[in-house]
DNA sequence: TGGATTGCGGTTATAAATGACCGCAATTTT
DNA sequence: AAAATTGCGGTCATTTATAACCGCAATCCA
């Protein structure tokens, strides 16, 4: 989309990863915890694309944390 | 996607559109605040789709609100 | 050092969001 | 009553996320 977008999904891929690890799961271990490959949530925290709502809420539910936690960083 | 998904989608239009009155926005005042067509933020706001999270953005801006605001609601 | 784990990049097909429109019925405003 | 605003549904082309895989280099660990 716009040309400055994909910062937002970097900030959104690092907060994602900052998550994880505070959780101490692997790529792997989430990706079973909801229902993404784990190369998808690789390429997420890697900002790589622009997620659905529907993915940030499956995020969060395997990490165990409100949606609104992911979307929680500067913009 | 999940059969019980557009439940999500249907709380994330009614969260929106909440907002959006709070504000005594029109869609099409609202659509010229963000980048989206005043019948896609309608068809947002009754649950039609899967947005994306550049979309959440925008509507935030849009709005004047955080993002995270817009996925305060019960899941 | 041999084996598992981890992060990650790539592929291909399919489904779905998006953008840019249009038109209209109902309500609101003048 | 005439004009404008509002919400909303629909179309169509294009882009892109997604699902379901595979394989590999690096790290970990037994």
């Amino acid at each position: 989309m716009k040309s400055n977008y994909n910062k937002i999904q970097e900030k959104f891929g690092e907060n994602l990863r900052k998550i994880r690890e505070e959780k101490d799961f692997s790529l792997r271990e989430l990706s079973m915890k909801c229902e993404i490959d784990d190369s998808k949530i690789s390429k997420i925290e890697n900002g790589k694309f622009n997620i659905q709502l529907s993915t940030i809420i499956e995020l969060a539910k395997g990490l165990g944390v409100s949606p609104k936690e992911l979307l929680d960083f500067d913009f």
